[in-house]
DNA sequence: GTCGTTGCAAAGCCTTTGCAGGGAA
DNA sequence: TTCCCTGCAAAGGCTTTGCAACGAC
């Protein structure tokens, strides 16, 4: 587990925004959205807060495939997610749908599964 | 579609390589695989041949989460991937097991998908 | 007053690109 | 001979790290 002995504004900014938001987001939105409220707000501090907000169980790490990666608020139960080939956005799906003990070679042992859908999201349709 | 107009001894070598094994693989392993055949084989080669036999169609790139991107031969058929938290290797897993109806948000168009288990491979779990 | 945090700049990775020489056709 | 391709080194993009100043408690 993380330090996070002090609760900073740059932090409180952060943590503030997935609070506004319902789907993931990539560290360039988080500071962005968190120079609204904390104009000083630095690329090295955004990227160390998530890093400890990940270890400290907060946020979960998303690694879409292609883009980079994405974060979420932890603790959301099991879901997977959906990304938008004309605005990279990543979008939370709920439900699964998938049948794990399909595919596992023999003397493999599956953890766990990530799915991600393809396509494109309502706002790029029209 | 790329140039691909001659043939080398580097090109071909990289080929070979796909041709020897069952799972994707990555830069640096197609890199010291290569060398083997051709021991001038550089970096810049590796990641120019990559991107002219993916633009070509002979391979696929996938973007697994977490390792960086590795690559098998395309053209293989619907299937999946299953990634090693113990050694990072991706092995195929045939088949699919995704109920394709699962989750799409109203309003959004899935065009395709991709499964990625995560475990233990046998070789890691003995 | 402590010492966790921040901003800035430098350093690290991984990947791409510019360039001159080399080799396939 | 042509000009695509390679090796090398430099440059890019993203993320991490060192360090002095700052500020939460």
């Amino acid at each position: 587990m993380a330090q996070m002995k002090r609760m900073t504004n740059q932090r409180h900014a952060i943590q503030e925004i997935f609070g506004k938001t319902d789907r993931p987001l990539g560290v360039e939105e988080i500071l962005q959205a968190g120079r609204k409220t904390v104009r000083s707000l630095n690329q090295a501090t955004v990227y160390r807060n998530l890093k400890l907000l990940v270890e400290d169980g907060w946020l979960k790490k998303i690694d879409a495939p292609g883009v980079g990666p994405v974060y979420e608020r932890a603790g959301k139960g099991h879901h997977h997610h959906f990304q938008c080939r004309s605005c990279d956005r990543i979008f939370e799906i709920s439900g699964c749908g998938l049948n794990e003990r399909i595919g596992t070679p023999p003397g493999f042992l599956t953890e766990r599964h990530e799915v991600y859908l393809f396509g494109i999201c309502s706002a790029c349709r029209e």
